[in-house]
RNA sequence: GAUUCCGUAGCUCAGCAGGUAGAGCAUAUGCCUUUUAAGCAUAGGGUCCUGGGUUCGAGCCCCAGCGGGAUCACCA
């Protein structure tokens, strides 16, 4: 139970107020649409004759009421449009309750309701819908955020993130351009699910509780379950299960999988991240660049009609072919410093150099990873690939078919950022064992990130898979770029954030029973006592005065206790 | 986790030497038959995040806490 402010209050006057007048303030039945705001904006300044039999819904965002005339706009899924309400035409009868209580009074913005009418336009030059009649559907209790705004210029705006983040709707409602941010989210996976599709692979589904979690380095989340009285973990990818498919017989399956890593938020990272994962049998990593330009270059182009984009300050473009630079190159390129012929030690002396801290836990891979994170990454604009990655750091990929301590991985880095990951996948059973048991060295050394060894994965590795191509690529991170969003936050709907604080607020119930009649509750709460142990900390001279400072301030019609009866309250 | 900034009306934000808490929009009431963020007039609306402290007196100063943003660290 939550104290209401004075609007909220209103609202539920005017809803009993309906309810008297015999309106259902939430009416069960359908109510018919056979347009909407866009479809309107968009035809009709072309052909006058469209649109004489509108019936239409949306939420009142905007009321002008001038005496018998009145204009609202309400507001779709596809935008807004002017309504047109005159009194006598929606009332044209004697009786003009309809329109004089019912709309001008009981009506607020906020409120959804259904017209139906003609669409004209106004001497203004404004396309709108003229009523011949309205229904209310739903009745707003709260007071939406009033963002008022005219072509670019947009006065108070809500703009507070953790409002936006934590009462998404509210941002749905009055930032329609959120709205096409995630609207444009799907359109990105549904163009890739399309593409993948239209390649013959399939689209399959794995487990998310896992009981050994693997395919990434990061720690995770750990669960319980009762039954088989074991400890589960939310995946962290879901890289082994489908491998596990390739050597099943499937030649191509694919993923969109949500994949939980227990590691530090930031406008980058949140708890939970949507990865598309691909395995594609008898292909190697070369191959798969060829398929993640095309396949990315496609997913843009049917976004934007061009491989270009705008992200921050700069301009990307996505057309093939992107750039390939081997890791090494690349560090050489931005540093000068040729690191391929040096020892692990030599390598920890330059990572110190370039400002990573070094610590004992990393190993040869890991320090050239940070090496690369802290000299090159950030530069990295354009799409480009990135390959032949350290062994040390890439356990499931294939070793270079021709360079010794390297394996076949490459990532694409955009806009300073990794927005993919693949590989030749490593298929030699025994080379995999090996691998993982230097995963678990790692651990042992303090990698928190290390993996641990998956037995029957590697069983099924022995069985034999075929030469395989492995990719992830996170959605979130490409739904940034596309649709020029500098967080994560603003491309997840709910983005994890601490529980809303609640305050400890007693029932009416609870009051009642420690004696305060029940008129007398609101007054109590207004009076700040928020829990009876409050009130039982009071003098019940205070109160009583008070009380009455507030029946006479709130206006109350009901009658003031005597003093003997506060008191009597406190007597139990 | 570290550093730093922020938290005032339904919303956006002011506020000062530490002295009765302000504006715009929203809301209510009255008037007005077509307005383009705002028709005119009047009115109501506040636990100034929470809890302590300093003070005659705290929205403001001090301490602690809660929530959030930004940067950094880890990770995608």
């Amino acid at each position: 139970m939550v104290e209401l402010n004075e609007q909220e209050l209103q609202r539920r006057q005017s809803l009993d107020e309906l309810k008297k007048l015999g309106i259902d303030p939430y009416p069960a039945e359908l109510f018919e649409i056979n347009t909407t705001t866009k479809e309107i904006h968009d035809k009709f300044p072309e052909d006058n004759n469209l649109f004489q039999d509108v019936s239409i819904a949306g939420r009142i965002m905007q009321r002008r009421i001038m005496g018998a005339a009145s204009f609202t706009e309400i507001q779709d899924e596809t935008g807004r449009i002017q309504v047109y309400i005159k009194r006598d035409e929606v009332c044209p009868g004697e009786d003009k309750t309809l329109y004089n209580t019912v709309f001008k009074k009981l009506m607020d913005i906020g409120d959804i309701i259904g017209v139906k009418g003609y669409v004209f336009i106004t001497q203004m030059g404004e396309v709108t819908i003229h009523v011949r009649e309205f229904k209310l559907l739903s009745k707003s209790l709260k007071v939406l955020p009033n963002v008022k705004e005219k072509e670019d210029k947009v006065w108070d705006a809500f703009t507070d993130p953790e409002q936006r983040y934590r009462q998404r709707y509210l941002d749905l409602i009055v930032n329609p351009k959120v709205k096409q941010v995630f609207q444009k989210r799907a359109s990105v996976m549904q163009s890739m699910r399309d593409f993948l599709n239209g390649k013959g692979y399939l689209e399959v589904e794995t487990p998310v509780l896992q009981p050994l979690y693997g395919g990434a380095a990061a720690r995770p989340f750990k669960t319980y379950h009762n039954t088989l009285d074991m400890t589960l973990y939310l995946r962290i990818a879901n890289e082994l299960y489908l491998k596990r498919l390739i050597v099943g017989g499937f030649d191509g399956v694919f993923e969109f999988a949500k994949d939980f890593r227990n590691e530090g938020m930031d406008r980058f990272h949140n708890p939970e991240f949507t990865q598309m994962e691909l395995y594609v049998a008898y292909k190697d990593y070369n191959w798969m660049m060829d398929l993640v330009e095309e396949m990315v270059e496609k997913i843009v182009t049917d976004m934007h009609g061009s491989t270009k984009i705008k992200s921050g300050e700069h301009e990307i473009d996505f057309k093939r072919p992107w750039k390939r630079i081997s890791m090494y190159d690349a560090i050489k390129e931005f540093t000068t410093i040729d690191l391929s012929e040096m020892s692990e030690e030599d390598i920890a002396k330059v990572a110190k150099e370039v400002g990573v801290d070094v610590d004992s836990s990393m190993g040869k891979g890991k320090l050239i990873d940070e090496i690369f994170g802290e000299t090159v990454e950030a530069n990295l604009i354009q799409p480009t690939f990135i390959t032949d990655y350290p062994v040390e750091m890439s356990p499931l990929a294939k070793k270079h078919r021709s360079k010794e301590g390297l394996v076949e991985r490459f990532e694409a880095i955009c806009n300073g950022k990794e927005i993919c990951n693949a590989f030749s996948e490593l298929n030699d059973p025994i080379d995999q064992r090996k691998r993982f048991e230097e995963q678990v060295a790692l651990g042992k050394r303090g990698d928190q990130e290390s993996m641990v060894l998956d037995e029957d994965f590697l069983r099924a590795l022995e069985f034999g898979m075929p030469p395989t191509a492995g990719l992830g690529i996170g959605i979130d991170r490409l739904t940034m770029i596309l649709t020029n969003q500098p967080s994560i936050q603003d491309v997840i709907f709910f983005p994890q954030m601490r529980p809303e604080k609640k305050a400890e607020v007693a029932t009416d119930a609870d009051f009642i029973e420690f004696g305060i009649p029940e008129a007398w509750v609101p007054v109590i709460r207004k009076a700040g006592f928020k829990t009876v142990e409050d009130l039982n900390d009071v003098n019940p001279n205070k109160l009583f005065n008070e009380m009455g400072g507030l029946r006479k301030k709130m206006k109350l019609d009901i009658a003031m206790p005597t003093i003997e009866e506060v008191r009597g309250w406190f007597g139990k």
